[in-house]
RNA sequence: GUGGCCAUAGUUUAAUGGUAGAACUGCGGGUUGUGGUCCCGCUAGCGAGGGUUCGAUUCCCUCUGGUCACCCCA
């Protein structure tokens, strides 16, 4: 990091060098990002690695395979899966065409390659169900905001094979557990969207609802009458409010089977006391889901438009679209830039600071012939699983010394010209300046010994 | 995709129709083997293009990017 920093100033220095001693010159280009692209840099990796990190252990725990697909998928796979008609599909995509002439697509959500990669692979004959998570970039056109990105990250658990309401009760434990582990409070909002007939009468009923109302409704809501009558239920416009209010629930047209399956969902969540919302609004706007679907809401932070962190639900029709046998399957897509933006706000909030010294010691070196051993000695202590802070760019002490107060680090192993001579190293406590003549072969024991890891 | 707001060093910012000052950071120094304070120095900037003007960082337009709301979603 601190080499790079270097380099990369020491390139800027030259060319600014090179303008400035030839004033016809053009200046040289410099490069912003595309638009909704973002760095990811060394100062987010706690977050993002922590994040992985309680990804990771929930997937071991509940048995769940990580599996990667690609970044680029036919462009069918998601018109197929997520729908025509959906923002997604219609706006969204990053499609063109490859070198042959096929039509491609970067990937906007990865469910549907799950489904894919499930078709393609056979698993229908291993054990079910087959559990997969997976980590990715996913992309969008969307118009970029804070938390909103054109790349940005997912993390998803996909539980394939099981129509049992247990699964969606996993999963939902799951996505509850990853937050509470990082200590971002969420809260789950669900709903149940019933079957495709199910959701078919619903729809009619609501836009015959809705026609009634017809001279009352915002301009949004009128163009949502025809194009896509579920997202009325979104309306944010406070004349509206009153008509959603009164508006037919979908619950209330569930069959029998739905409503069983949604109340055994409700009674684990309740077993598991995981506090959940009710949202009888609550519709997704991907194509495949059927009964449960879920949102999950950071409550820190402004709100805002981007506190959605993530979102699921069950997909059972999804896989026999797709031209697999038909599976029930469930799963949940979580945004990890939402996720480490909602965290950092909550730290703040409460500032809470996540990260204890950058190391345990600071390696010291002084004079050439101390330099010469100083990668070798550091290199011997690799194994140690200590964290050792040095530079060897630098050569002053008093330097390096600096450093070692800037990482707040308790301890420095300091290596001189004579300390080469005798086999052995310095080490000094920060806090006291007390500093003891270390052999070389007894430092690993010493600092540890002193740090408390032995 | 639609609309509003914004754009000065790495970061936070000041001022100005005659090309910019500061703080923090970074680098170096305060006699080359010792940090936290203090003092000094150095590096570094008007997002891009066009127009108005004798002259634009400043006014106007376009673009680009950010941001917010909508749309939608993660």
């Amino acid at each position: 990091m601190k080499f790079k920093k270097k380099f990369v100033k020491k390139i800027k220095k030259t060319e600014t060098k090179k303008t400035k001693s030839l004033p016809e010159e053009k200046k040289v280009k410099t490069y912003s990002l595309v638009r909704g692209m973002h760095d990811i840099l060394p100062k987010e990796e706690k977050y993002w690695k922590k994040i992985f990190h309680v990804a990771e252990g929930l997937a071991g725990f509940f048995q769940f395979g990580r599996v990667e697909t690609p970044l680029l998928e036919e462009v069918g796979l998601f018109v197929r899966s997520i729908g025509k008609g959906t923002d997604v599909v219609d706006k969204e995509m990053y499609t063109f065409e490859d070198v042959d002439g096929s039509k491609v697509c970067m990937r906007p959500e990865a469910t549907a390659s799950i489904a894919r990669s499930y078709i393609m692979n056979g698993m229908w004959n291993v054990p079910q169900p087959v559990k997969l998570w997976y980590w990715g970039p996913m992309f969008r056109h969307d118009r970029p905001q804070a938390g909103r990105y054109r790349e940005f990250f997912q993390a998803g658990f996909e539980t394939l094979g099981n129509a049992d309401p247990a699964a969606d009760a996993e999963i939902i434990l799951m996505t509850y557990n990853l937050y509470k582990d990082l200590g971002i409070p969420v809260e789950i909002h669900i709903n149940s969207i019933g079957n495709k007939e199910e959701r078919e009468r619903y729809k009619e009923e609501l836009t015959n609802y809705y026609r009634s109302k017809r001279g009352y409704l915002c301009a949004d809501c009128k163009a949502r009458l025809n194009r896509n009558p579920l997202r009325l239920l979104d309306c944010k416009e406070s004349d509206c409010q009153p008509i959603k209010e009164e508006a037919p629930k979908i619950i209330d047209w569930l069959g029998a089977e739905s409503n069983a399956h949604f109340t055994k969902v409700l009674e684990y969540l309740d077993e598991l006391g995981i506090p959940y919302n009710l949202r009888h609004t609550l519709v997704r706007g991907l194509d495949y889901y059927n009964n449960t679907v879920f949102e999950v809401y950071t409550v820190a932070g402004e709100g805002g438009a981007q506190s959605a962190l993530g979102g699921g639900g069950r997909y059972d029709g999804l896989i026999e679209i797709m031209g697999g046998r038909a599976t029930p399957a469930v799963g949940v897509a979580l945004g990890i830039d939402r996720a480490v933006l909602a965290w950092k706000q909550y730290n703040e909030q409460n500032k809470l600071v996540i990260s204890g010294p950058d190391y345990d010691i600071f390696f010291a070196q002084l004079g050439e012939e101390s330099k010469r051993v100083s990668l070798r000695l550091l290199d011997g202590l690799r194994k140690s699983g200590l964290k050792i802070g040095f530079n060897l760019g630098k050569n002053s002490l008093k330097n390096q010394m600096e450093l070692a107060n800037n990482f707040k680090v308790p301890f420095v192993i300091i290596l001189g010209q004579k300390e080469v001579q005798d086999k052995t190293a310095i080490v000094r406590d920060m806090e006291s300046g007390v500093q003891e003549v270390v052999d070389q072969k007894k430092l690993e024991a010493v600092i540890k010994k002193k740090l408390g890891k032995l």
